[in-house]
DNA sequence: CTAAGTATGTTTAGAAAGTAAACAGACCAA
DNA sequence: TTGGTCTGTTTACTTTCTAAACATACTTAG
């Protein structure tokens, strides 16, 4: 295959992404657009109808858009919400979330649910993810013939979906999407992701204002999980394995050393949950609840506010090594120790300044408002991203 | 413009594309190998050879290629070298060079030359380096009717190819593209490069074996410059800004810290040039010059070798670092101080791998062998590269 | 030394996708 | 009511590719 249809493909491709955006377009507007003739544009929205992704809009939103504007008023498509169904899955440690989204990425259901960590066994815990699926599925009103899904794990996989470790599960080596998929065959499974790359996909996703095309996604937890997008990729390295921002060294030593999972000096052995919590048991307070922590902090107690400033000043630290390497324009923190974040950032920015070249770009933070289920609905986004995106390198072979 | 000719542009840039990698193919390799049929394939060439790009090749190569083969033997065609001239320029500290290719991406001149730290005004500068170059020219055999050209210089770029910074040089905020276009204007200067870049493009051209989709280029020498290819990509980051590797944070303190351009504790406060120098008086020592440094290594001195020891260990962090958020497959080590490394690498191996976690890829490490022309020449073969590379963003509009 | 085999390169007819320009439709405004 | 303006469609034509047949040139086997 190569010439004409591989430019079909393309336009046709490119005319989805742009109504996704906009949310709704004329042919008209596609033809300018995408820089084609009108004619040209007719024709793609007609295929598309044809099979079913785009739908005229209906005439009262149409109108509604159309008055008052001199000319012929124009007759709006928009993406066929039933088209297709995505869903989201996210397995953490003793909890998990799915969530589903329809073709024009309108949010149907979030579930959470926990689970025992007695029963951690990954065969186990595929069979219970894929009976909250199930049940999940059981209550959308309708349910169109295809919903593919995509899975994602606090963890390192490679390429094809391999997870290679997942050290707060104590899973290595597991082949979880195959899992899945006996377990859940029903429906499509597209892959496996990472946890911080699918909550960067639902953060990009609800944050259309912003200029995303080089941003870092920071996923404050147990572990630091990290996204990075550079030049509108998200960055994946060899095999997959880049973005491990919590395994930066930025010390000697660190406060959490849990041995062949966190490294000493790591930017985790320092920021990590556990790193935190061991750090206010040094200044005599005592928790293993981040709300708690939390709680003393807003109480003013000395404790709390010594280890925050020791967390915040390292955190400075781990981020000026990612602004050196990485250059972001934004970085978005989100994870259970965000909180923490909120109530230190003049500090954080403080270290920041002081630790990059004069003349360097410094970024904007924002905080993630995205709550529990941002993993999931940013997996099932993943999916729905796959179909208004063409990849050069095989529409043109090679 | 869009769609039968934009087809044309992209299958045209990929045959030629291909024959540069392959150095000479036939029509019918084509059609195999941007799998379409041998009449459009010989339609491509045709049009080629038309414009000058290609040629048919020497009766004697082709002969010698197609014997004992059965069939019809092939006549190939290769690019023609009087097509046009690529020059690279490098701009460093007191000295300079310069380096010309020809279409087909061969050598026909290097010339490395010095100048007074005294006449350092940018402008002067300019002069003389036109000055330079003009020399060079001179020297060619022949001419082609368009030469471009690109600069390289140790220092931080934004996109368009203003100078933000260059500590070592003491230059900010200078236009020196500009400069240049006054100062030289019989060449079409096409931009201002990164040396670790020009570096990284001149090692990735004469390392074609090597798969080069994950490597990290590492530029040791006064500064720490990096440059990282990821997923096929040099990492640029917002502005151009991303890849300064020698400013992540890895320590507290650091050996030298020449106040605003170096960050105490930076990878290039602990194995920067002068670092390396502080650290060899810190134990006795006492030199201006690595190679003085080395002999005195290579004589087996305690102070050197404890400098250098500590120079590993501290390297060894920074590439942990390194690996940990961009997942290289191979680390290229090049720069004035790469005959260190080659003196430690197994402590600096040995470091990084107590560093990285369970299951992370080791990176293989490679030296580099080109010599100082190499920033001139890799800016020259960037110039050429443009030409045999599509941008799917400028294609299809938008 | 001829005949069969095989791969290259070219020719021809036809399909697919786009453009340009004219036309028909629908609404506003004077 | 009439002209203006923008939308969407139709028509004629261009460009590029494919498929399949053909012409070409060299090897190999009888």
């Amino acid at each position: 295959m190569s010439s004409p249809s591989a430019v079909r493909h393309i336009n046709e491709t490119r005319a989805l992404d742009a109504i996704r955006s906009q949310g709704s377009l004329s042919r008209a507007d596609i033809a300018r657009e995408l820089k084609v003739t009108r004619a040209t544009a007719s024709v793609l929205v007609a295929s598309l109808i044809e099979v079913g992704m785009l739908v005229d809009e209906s005439d009262a939103a149409s109108a509604a858009r159309t008055t008052k504007r001199t000319g012929r008023p124009s007759t709006n498509v928009c993406l066929n919400p039933n088209y297709a169904y995505f869903l989201g899955v996210e397995v953490g440690v003793g909890r998990g979330t799915v969530a589903i989204i329809d073709f024009a990425g309108e949010v149907h259901a979030k579930h959470e649910y926990r689970f025992s960590l007695d029963q951690n066994e990954p065969k186990e815990v595929a069979e219970r993810v894929a009976n909250e699926v199930r049940a999940v599925l059981a209550t959308l009103d309708r349910r169109p013939k295809t919903i593919s899904g995509r899975i994602s794990i606090a963890g390192l996989m490679d390429l094809k979906g391999h997870l290679v470790r997942s050290p707060f599960l104590g899973w290595y080596d597991i082949p979880f999407l195959e899992m899945m998929r006996s377990a859940l065959p029903e429906v499509e499974l597209m892959g496996v992701e990472n946890d911080a790359d699918a909550f960067a996909a639902a953060e990009m996703q609800y944050s259309v204002d912003r200029e995303n095309e080089n941003t870092v996604y920071l996923l404050l937890d147990t572990g630091i999980g990290g996204c990075a997008v550079v030049d509108g990729n998200i960055l994946r390295g060899h095999m997959g394995f880049a973005g491990e921002l919590g395994h930066m060294i930025i010390g000697d030593k660190g406060y959490s050393t849990s041995g062949k999972s966190v490294i000493d000096g790591s930017l985790e052995s320092y920021v990590g949950r556990i790193a935190l919590l061991k750090r206010y048991s040094h200044y005599g307070g005592h928790t293993e609840y981040i709300s708690e922590f939390v709680a003393a902090l807003d109480g003013g107690e000395e404790a709390a506010t010594s280890a925050l400033h020791d967390w915040a000043n390292h955190l400075g630290r781990g981020i000026a090594s990612i602004v050196s390497v990485l250059a972001p324009e934004h970085i978005v923190v989100g994870g259970a120790l965000a909180p923490l974040y909120e109530r230190c950032d003049a500090v954080v920015q403080a270290t920041l300044a002081s630790k990059l070249v004069a003349g360097s770009h410094f970024p904007e933070f924002s905080i993630s408002n995205l709550g529990r289920t941002a993993p999931a609905i940013g997996a099932a986004f993943l999916v729905q991203r796959d179909l208004f995106t063409y990849d050069p390198k095989i529409v043109f072979g090679k």
